[in-house]
DNA sequence: CTGAATCCATACCGATACTG
DNA sequence: CAGTATCGGTATGGATTCAG
């Protein structure tokens, strides 16, 4: 967990710094659907890497972001959740799916502007 | 219905796919304020180089998110503005800046509880 | 001032092998 | 199934130089 004083003061860079790459934005899609096992993200995150999807995962853990539970079984179950702090950041998410929506639906009425039936 | 999984792109991935990353993000906070000079930008945004922020402009502006205009002067003056696409990811940056906002406050509230004068 | 073009370090990531 | 460790290629980004 980052402490105040590593903290840039801008609260956008602050936002940035936490969840600002590709794949932990994919992650925080996911998990606001709800609690997911580690293969299921591994499925659910098209093209990410074993390696990758783990080191996110422990960067969003050490953050407070995601909560991981292991259930001691085998073959071995682990299930990552969202903190509460980690569902804060839905409207962010939202946000950009609104905007994905908006900008994909766009793109297709230009489409079948420009080249009709 | 059609499930996240079955639709031929996500939302949240194409957004990412345009502006997930560091730099534009925090090239996007500061052209939502108004029209900055190229040497402004590389003030505001801090920590970046030269080259990586004229390849994010660039991008940018192959996407039609950013407007560029040279003004043919000696010494050169360029200006960089979000066109009607990129200001319409306002609500993407708003709602990282008030989570940034919340996130930092809370942090200082524990701070004080855990150490009061 | 803006920006293209180098060179070069290192950060990132995929593949693989191995463990409990 | 979940996770660690390692290796090596690639992408990324910083510093510098040159130019319009």
């Amino acid at each position: 967990m980052l402490t105040k004083e590593e903290l840039p003061y801008c609260p956008v860079a602050t936002t940035v710094d936490l969840i600002g790459n590709k794949w932990k934005l994919l992650i925080l899609r996911e998990l606001l659907a709800g609690t997911k096992r580690f293969s299921e993200l591994k499925r659910a995150v098209d093209g990410i890497s074993q390696k990758v999807l783990t080191e996110n995962l422990r960067a969003l853990e050490r953050d407070g972001i995601v909560d991981r539970v292991v259930y001691p079984v085998i073959p071995p179950k682990v299930e990552y959740s969202l903190s509460e702090l980690g569902d804060s950041l839905r409207p962010i998410i939202t946000a950009m799916q609104a905007w994905g929506t908006n900008y994909i639906l766009n793109k297709e009425e230009l489409k079948a502007e420009s080249a009709p039936e």
